[in-house]
DNA sequence: AGATAACTGGACCGACTCTGTCCGCTTCGT
DNA sequence: ACGAAGCGGACAGAGTCGGTCCAGTTATCT
């Protein structure tokens, strides 16, 4: 069920009139583009606004702004477990994950907001899809690593957090990155993880 | 000059008397904490009663905040400066730029405003010393890969880049961080920048 | 077409945060 | 011991943000 149809439920049964559902359709898309760009502090004024709105219509059909972000957020992570069961299916399993991978570090560089879904800063509201990813995860990782392409001392939960560091910002050092920085980062880092590998990993694994 | 010398200089000439030194001293500690754990935008009452003084104390002696965290985050930048150079002075060029990545990632893990200053966040004031420290960037790696074990792909603005992507949350997908998570990406991020390498980079260099 | 229920927009409210000032009291230095 | 320098924290003023209310508008049904 998309984020619009759970919004759009009505105590009293009735459809609700043509003008209510395009304006919640009009402010759900508002607060993917909110949540991409300022992120999860994205405000109910602003994301009226986006939307063309008045705060007065946003409350009419959204209980707060925490659910309306929350739905969206679940959705837009549910879309990312359906890449990543694409990239299992993948015969090549390090075609797999590193096109996963892409997408994964690709969403987080263009959404501030779902980086921060993902660090947690959201509460409760999205263990159960995150537990789903990072099943996900697991599995991608142990794939690869029993084809022998990748690196044995890497343990599947870092993989979470090399992607993760890979979403930053724009700037860094006054130098202006390019649209694609990301891909060049990532670029590195899967070298790194392919076997062979030159070094040992420091530390314990994270869990 | 350190950033207490330079917010003690007293507009009369005379010497402030010691318990007013002692105040500034322990409020700028009390902002080099704040900017680790807060960032760049530590409150003045936060800095004030973390070095136990009141914000009356605060303001008699420093201007404006912003100007307390600029002098720490400048004296801080010049630090790094002087790692720097003293990983310049390494014979061993791997070993100097590995050095340093090494402190340059610690020190952003540790500070979270740190990054956020590196990130341009704090607008004109800090310009000059991140070209400094931009210089010494671009010699570490031209020294490096001089010697001819860094893969020449790879420009001197991307290790900026990398190094900044690898200080991000404790958390991601509801898993723990260990402490040092940081080293485990960086030593794959290392890995992946040492000649021969496998794939070529993507896109452009930034600028 | 007219009636009416649903919907709309944005002014507004109250709670909160943050920077910076003021002033009665304390402490240092002589 | 005395006066100037320093101290702390209550307070002011500006701003932000979530959420409500209501007068006016629009869709839908008869």
């Amino acid at each position: 069920m998309s984020a619009v149809d759970r919004l759009l439920i009505d105590p009293s049964g009735r459809q609700p009139r043509a003008d209510a559902r395009r304006n919640v359709e009009r402010l759900v898309t508002a607060a993917r583009a909110a949540i991409a760009e300022t992120g999860v502090d994205a405000g109910a004024h602003e994301i009226a606004a986006r939307a063309g709105v008045g705060v007065g219509t946003f409350y009419r059909r959204i209980p707060s702004r925490e659910l309306l972000l929350l739905a969206v957020l679940d959705e837009v992570l549910g879309e990312t477990i359906e890449v990543a069961d694409r990239a299992l299916a993948d015969p090549d399993p390090w075609q797999g994950l590193s096109e996963f991978a892409t997408a994964y570090v690709k969403l987080r560089s263009e959404s501030c907001g779902i980086g921060e879904a993902l660090g947690g800063a959201c509460g409760e509201g999205l263990d159960a899809t995150l537990a789903a990813l990072r099943e996900r995860f697991r599995l991608l990782v142990e794939r690869v690593q029993s084809a022998g392409v990748m690196r044995s001392d890497v343990a599947w939960q870092d993989v979470p957090f090399l992607l993760a560091s890979i979403a930053t910002g724009r700037h860094t050092l006054g130098l202006q990155a390019t649209e694609d920085q990301w891909r060049r980062t990532l670029s590195v880092l899967l070298d790194g993880l392919r076997t062979p590998t030159a070094t040992t990993l420091p530390g314990r694994a994270p869990w």
